[in-house]
RNA sequence: GGCGGCGUGGCCGAGUGGCUUAGGCAAGGGCCUGCAAAGCCCUGUACGCGGGUUCGAUUCCCGCCGCCGCCUCCA
């Protein structure tokens, strides 16, 4: 079975056919930079980046792009509170989103565009819908017909007529139709004259909806493959971009994905609920690999309720895959080899994680009894699919060694030797008292030490 | 009011009209070990409620209960 992925658009599981043979094009919306990242923002980047990494192990060459909001409401009246320039707080927290994605391990983004570096490209494509009669100006704003595209509610399902007409007071008298929305909004009084660009129909700055539409035709091309952000976004954010740019005559995205929430106390994360967890209060009570193992485990259609516990768990079940790797890696040379097929079967199967997780755990018990059988060759080949699979997710313990532990590794690894070589020696004369004290002083150092049939090994234990 | 989702064993979390089981975590028993740890073997009542369709439903249909999301900024 080759690549199929669930398409919100149709509501239905695709085939991946991508506009180009062999590439595939990504525009992912990213944050809007008014606040630090909380878990949930990075489950959707995390998700979209195991899409990225199985889409480049099975050949494709891929474009992704990955959006920074960088002005905004919030992001003008927030950085107001604070006593500082809107920018320095967008650059601020875009810092803090770039920081959490690394320590998380999701690759960056081939491109990474600000809104606020694409005027000129909003400009354009609202001199075309106005040309074309989709957009209107009015009082220096720019507004989107939504009577004029006949399509308009077609993502989100939504008849016109059933919507709730946008509670956009101010500019209630300047649209034609209560439901039109902004493309780009007029500065006012009380705004930085920093947060204003001239337009041929005012100055102002940009709405929201029209810098994607703007940024992703302009890294990916008026049509690309596939087009991904959260759940809360179909509805205005992407059914808006497909309104502006299908009605600008662009394709567009062929496929869009959406990732479900993580949840907080049944209550979906969000900065406005108050009840964030922020990525850099969670890597310091578990290892980030950890949380990314947690985040990723489930299916990212599927929503999460986060709990502790949980995390707890899906740290204990890494654990396991990384000891076992940590012990193979003793006997047989660490070279990745091929993938099971039952893990391709599931990632390819609309990136059904769970299952792939399952095939790696089947292999990494496979692998355990083949060690514990001194079936070495069966254990090069656990060993090589399992490095493979932890690989396309992101998760292969090769790559999450940082480089200052790298660098201590042989100082400690000959320290400790010493110390063990004193427990193996108090062994010997079977003073069992003298050797569980050494292993009890090394435990709380950080250091498990465990005897197998080939000797004692110790390993750092996870924090 | 409109659109959509969810309710699975102690916990997390897949999936399916019946076939042999998701998987992980935790628990109990066993093997191994000086003791541990790790690993391996074994064990446990699961599919919100009520109808219906069917030879057979957790899986399809209807109703109900409960929870949640979007329709306004939001991954």
């Amino acid at each position: 079975m080759a690549l199929h992925l669930y398409d919100s658009a149709t509501r239905s599981l695709r085939l991946f056919e991508p506009l180009e043979p062999a590439t595939a094009s990504i525009y992912l919306c990213g944050a809007t930079v008014q606040a630090p990242p909380h878990i949930g923002h990075i489950r959707s980047g995390l998700n979209f980046d195991i899409l990225r990494r199985w889409l480049t192990h099975s050949g494709y060459a891929v474009t992704f792009i990955r959006n920074v909001t960088d002005i905004d409401d919030k992001i003008l009246r927030k950085s107001a509170e604070a006593g500082i320039s809107w920018w320095a707080w967008s650059a601020l927290n875009e810092r803090a989103f770039s920081w959490a994605y690394d320590v998380l391990g999701c690759l960056r983004p081939t491109y990474e565009p600000r809104a606020t570096g694409h005027i000129t490209e909003m400009i354009e494509l609202m001199q075309r819908l106005i040309d074309s009669g989709h957009a209107y100006a009015a009082g220096g704003d720019v507004y989107f017909d939504v009577r004029s595209f006949a399509a308009y509610g077609s993502l989100s399902r939504q008849k016109l007529d059933a919507m709730n007409p946008a509670a956009d007071v101010e500019g209630e008298t300047r649209k034609r139709d209560p439901r039109d929305f902004a493309l780009w909004k007029r500065d006012k009084p009380d705004e930085p004259a920093t947060a204003s660009w001239p337009t041929p129909w005012g100055p102002g700055r940009p709405g929201w909806h029209l810098e994607c539409s703007a940024m992703a035709t302009k890294y990916l091309g008026t049509s690309f493959d596939i087009h991904g952000g959260g759940l809360d976004l179909v509805f205005p954010h992407h059914e808006n971009e497909i309104a502006q740019s299908v009605a600008a005559g662009d394709g567009f995205a062929r496929y869009w994905m959406h990732n479900a929430w993580l949840t907080v106390g049944g209550e979906k994360m969000s900065k406005s609920l108050g009840n964030s967890l922020l990525v850099s209060e969670i890597v310091q009570r578990w290892r980030p690999v950890e949380v990314r193992y947690y985040l990723g485990a489930a299916h990212y259609r599927s929503h999460v309720e986060f709990s502790e516990t949980a995390l707890d768990e899906a740290a204990a079940a890494y654990r396991g895959i990384e000891g076992f790797l940590e012990r193979a890696s003793r006997l047989v040379e660490a070279e990745k080899g091929p993938l099971c097929s039952a893990f391709v079967e599931a990632m390819d199967d609309d990136l059904s994680v769970p299952a792939a997780l399952a095939a790696l755990h089947g292999v990494v018990h496979e692998g355990n009894t083949a060690l514990a059988e001194g079936r070495l060759d069966a254990l090069r080949g656990a060993l090589g699919a399992v490095l493979a699979m932890t690989d396309v997710l992101g998760l292969n313990p090769q790559h999450w060694q940082s480089a200052a532990a790298a660098d201590l590794i042989d100082t400690v690894d000959a320290l400790v030797g010493i110390v063990v070589e004193q427990r193996t020696a108090a062994r010997a004369r079977k003073d069992y008292a003298a050797a569980d004290g050494i292993r009890d002083r090394l435990s709380a150092a950080g250091v498990l030490v465990e005897d197998t049939a080939d000797g004692p090994h110790w390993t750092l234990k996870g924090t």
